[in-house]
DNA sequence: GTCTATAGCGGGATAGAC
DNA sequence: GTCTATCCCGCTATAGAC
């Protein structure tokens, strides 16, 4: 798209790269050389793919972020139950970290740098449907009577969602604080911690 | 307790202008030029009091971790009704970031710089505490018929905290891209969703 | 497209006067 | 305790050969 034609190697391998390094250490934290180096590319050949540290950073977040379109997520509203909505989006969200576990942390390095206001529009956009979606999707719910209604709407939204999202970001190191789990493999724990979000928030949202 | 006796005015400016910049831009963000600047002190002279960079970070972390005692976290182990005592720990939790809103992106830096694994041992051992009064308690209201028994309670503990804290870096956004809140006092808002997190919390863990 | 070499700047940290 | 001056290093980015 916004890359007409294909992409070399070489840049894939720049842009994966940074990408390890950006999420792992932040955008200051990480040098053009060590990218370099990383992708096993000549440094310097970085500024003839990218203008600047900047922009290649700004790629980066371009590239992840585009891979995963928040579409499905609305499609979600057209399922007639508000519950198998709920499910169904809160488990894509699981998918979309499994898949690309360098994401939750540059996510979350966009959201400490910028102040809250102004985060990468890319980013605030795809945020901003998905929120929409669950909230239309809740108060849906509410007005069919399934889900209770003295529950903001907003407010639900962000509980369901928070719980994934910190998960992601903290839930591996949580629990082996709490002495749980001797490790499995990062993908299933994931999966399985989805499937608890949607018991968890179901349950708090069901009418009595 | 570390720190014998009082701290000179001058430490107290180069820790605070240290936080708010480590907080904002990151360590490997933040020069010490910057900090000295916004401290109003000369560079030069931070290195009077700290080693190096490094150590003014850690100084950082412990003087903020340190002044919130997770001891009463535990405290409210003593509490006869679990509903109580999981609703002062929410709040509590709340407070402390509102009283010290540089804190959730602090922790959020460390969590995305350390692998999960070995984070700060001081923040650890702060969060390890605090899950494990929340996993008893709740395990607690199993055991006396007030909670729902098909939960993990290492499960139900992360999904609670995980409404709070992921609030707290990024509600205010959130909220902002759902068109909601022009915007009122932050401490206020925390407070107000602190509230929703309990409500949330007890109806998904209560018994039918 | 890829490499070498290097300019130019800004960072962390120290020496030493006051 | 505080300041000035400065060293040295490593980083970003460019020039230009191939």
């Amino acid at each position: 798209m916004t890359d007409s034609a294909a992409a070399p190697a070489t840049r894939q391998a720049i842009l994966s790269a940074a990408a390890e390094l950006f999420a792992a250490r932040g955008q200051a934290g990480t040098t053009i050389k060590q990218i370099g180096r990383r992708a096993g590319v000549n440094p310097a050949l970085i500024y003839y793919y990218f203008a600047d540290k900047a922009a290649l950073y700004d790629a980066v977040l371009a590239e992840l972020v585009g891979r995963f379109p928040v579409q499905l997520a609305e499609a979600a509203l057209a399922t007639d139950s508000p519950r198998d909505a709920l499910a169904a989006v809160v488990h894509r969200q699981a998918r979309v970290f499994a898949e690309e576990p360098l994401l939750p942390r540059l996510i979350v390095r966009e959201l400490a740098d910028h102040d809250g206001s102004r985060a990468t529009p890319l980013l605030g956009e795809h945020a901003r449907r998905l929120l929409a979606s669950l909230t239309v999707l809740i108060r849906r719910g509410q007005d069919d009577g399934s889900f209770r209604t003295d529950v903001e709407p907003h407010h639900a939204a962000i509980s369901c969602l928070a719980q994934i999202n910190w998960y992601c970001i903290s839930g591996p190191l949580m629990l082996m604080l709490m002495g749980d789990k001797p490790e499995g493999p990062h993908t299933l724990e994931i999966d399985r911690f989805a499937e608890h979000v949607v018991k968890f928030t179901l349950a708090a949202l069901e009418a009595r």
